[in-house]
DNA sequence: GGTTGTTTCGAAAACGTTTTCGATAAAATA
DNA sequence: TATTTTATCGAAAACGTTTTCGAAACAACC
């Protein structure tokens, strides 16, 4: 099927190029009859303009690029919906990309992004990423950049995250205020940041409330798994049996640890009361159901778009950007995992 | 930060821009000398193509658009991971579209993708799509179509597609062999087409097992939520008390079920066992874990595209495509939910 | 010496749009 | 009537690449 162009059109109403092309984008100096008779012979062809040509003169592709660790999972997928739900909003479309959690592949699909030149690129970090010359190159291709989730402090460049430690202590107080009295918290490991923030988080809320602070309760997953629960669960009860509350790093972990919990017969929660991070989706459908801190995906995934789009225009403008941080708000989903019965 | 052009390069070494396009495409019809030049005057000044340009004079992309009813879903996040894995393989970037169930919205992202003049299109079905044109219109254009999962039989166009019906056989054809008499159904509405498939394959296992068949024990939900797979479990078990399996539509639902049939005070797999469909990321972290049927996303994204990336092929050489629907297998995964214990 | 073949190069067209700038004619003003 | 203003149009350049076609220079052959 032949594409119809403007050529053609302007042909068929012995008028130029020039004249259907103003008509089209309603240029005002184009007489009102001859604007209506191209604007009908347009739709009656059924005239698409040709995006390469367009893209080609305006430097502009009307696409952006994210890259995400993992396109199978519920807060990431959530982000991309954010994303996608606003880009179109603006008439933007979306080209996915993933590290797999691998500093090398995130360089090869910024590398990708860069070239494909994308009007904007989403970044959250891979686990792996420690250092960031990747996305300086973005920088100095002057391409707007935002990042959120797992971000990087020392890239210059717009943010969205929540404020892991905060959140940490919000669900660390929660054990605390449910009666804890030993409370344990399963970890993630020392990259990325949030980790980190979660357990500050953490370590703050003990010591705010006059518990004692013992690392010993304090243990770090690889790898982040159910399995992974399951054992260290075991590990703990074994290590310290009177423990009486959990704060666990991720959700998925913490089901794996109530699951070993319940085969070691005790009780979740009047045992040990559990809370994780993320808000799963399936944390609200297990039994116990989980108690939890929910991560706002698809707000952050528009917000994240938003930022970017504002940094899109002023560069359109040639005005300078002053990178800012938002934080969003996480809530404290309390369920049964973490509801004691009166005793 | 200005752009390297070929222009550039073909002046500071005093040759001409053909000259430096043939050298960096492998040409060989330019001097072995003056190639090593130009590619290393390239490399030195980080020459990278205009693809804008690139995309104008060949009229192509290397850009392919996907159109499915939800990101934050398992099965189909498991599909784009496929799909985006296999397309990097072959350079290809992926642009992802929701039609969040909607047949207008579908709609809309196919005219979006049109106009983006993508080299190619993947679709999964809204299941409220009962009509075709804008289907009509991507093989009008001479775009490659390849749908998947949930598919519009009356398209010509690849098909990439599991046995709904052989699958839901097996499925409530290991309830039958794990010793249950009276298996009722909890199955989708009427579009999907999969919804019916699965209800098939579960009435020709009864009838092939001299089970009677009775359509009170099928039930009909609109929304296939949690919540309607609990309510619809009390329910039957309250017009039936004595059903002893339930192959369910999907694994959300199976898991609502459970939990109702738990909260009555029956046991899973014992007194009634539950089988779903799809095998959610979560069911095999519940307890009991649900049996459920595999359905192979990755995989099925995998060879939708590179069913999509033949046809792209294909059509470059203007030769003619006889659209084949590829069929992948499906596994029985047999879990807690369906185990019961010698009795 | 004339013919053919080989190697190496570049001019130019083409892809389809956007936008600047000037031309023309008609209308308004002095 | 002469001059300025306004409305309407189109030529042409530009965006940066790819590819066709022919030119030039030289070697090889009879």
């Amino acid at each position: 099927m032949k594409q119809i162009t403007l050529k053609e059109i302007a042909a068929s109403l012995n008028v130029s190029v020039t004249t259907v092309s103003k008509a089209l984008k309603g240029y005002k100096d184009v007489n009102e009859e001859t604007k209506k008779l191209i604007i009908q012979k347009a739709k009656e062809l059924n005239y698409k303009p040709n995006i390469f040509a367009v893209n080609l003169r305006t430097k502009e592709s009307k696409t952006i690029g994210i890259i995400i660790p993992e396109v199978v999972h519920h807060f990431f997928s959530s982000v991309i919906k954010g994303v996608i739900a606003q880009a179109e909003k603006k008439g933007y479309l979306v080209i996915i990309l993933q590290s797999n959690e691998s500093k090398e592949l995130e360089k090869k699909q910024v590398e990708l992004l860069i070239n494909k030149r994308v009007d904007g690129i989403l970044v959250s970090l891979a686990n792996e990423t420690n250092s960031y010359e990747h996305f300086y190159e973005i920088l100095q291709n002057e391409i707007p950049l935002v990042m959120f989730d797992k971000i990087a402090k020392l890239v210059k460049c717009n943010k969205v995250i929540i404020n892991d430690q905060k959140a940490a202590y919000n669900a660390t107080k929660h054990l605390i205020d449910v009666g804890c009295k030993k409370i344990a918290h399963f970890r993630g490991p020392h990259l990325p940041q949030n980790s980190i923030d979660r357990f500050l988080g953490y370590k703050k809320a003990i010591d705010d409330h006059y518990l004692t602070y013992n690392s010993k309760l304090v243990y770090l997953l690889e790898k982040m798994t159910f399995k992974e629960g399951e054992y260290f669960a075991r590990k703990l009860i074994n290590e310290h049996p009177d423990v009486d509350g959990i704060f666990v790093n991720t959700d998925l972990v913490a089901v794996g640890a109530i699951k070993a919990i319940n085969d070691l017969d005790f009780n979740v929660p009047n045992d040990i009361a559990v809370i994780g991070f993320s808000n799963w989706f399936m944390s609200a459908v297990i039994s116990p159901s989980l108690s939890t801190i929910n991560q706002p995906g698809f707000e952050m995934g528009k917000q994240a778009f938003k930022l970017l789009f504002k940094e899109i225009k002023l560069k359109k403008k040639g005005e300078e950007i002053k990178p800012k941080t938002i934080e969003l708000g996480t809530d404290l989903i309390i369920r049964e995992s973490t509801q004691k019965s009166v005793s």
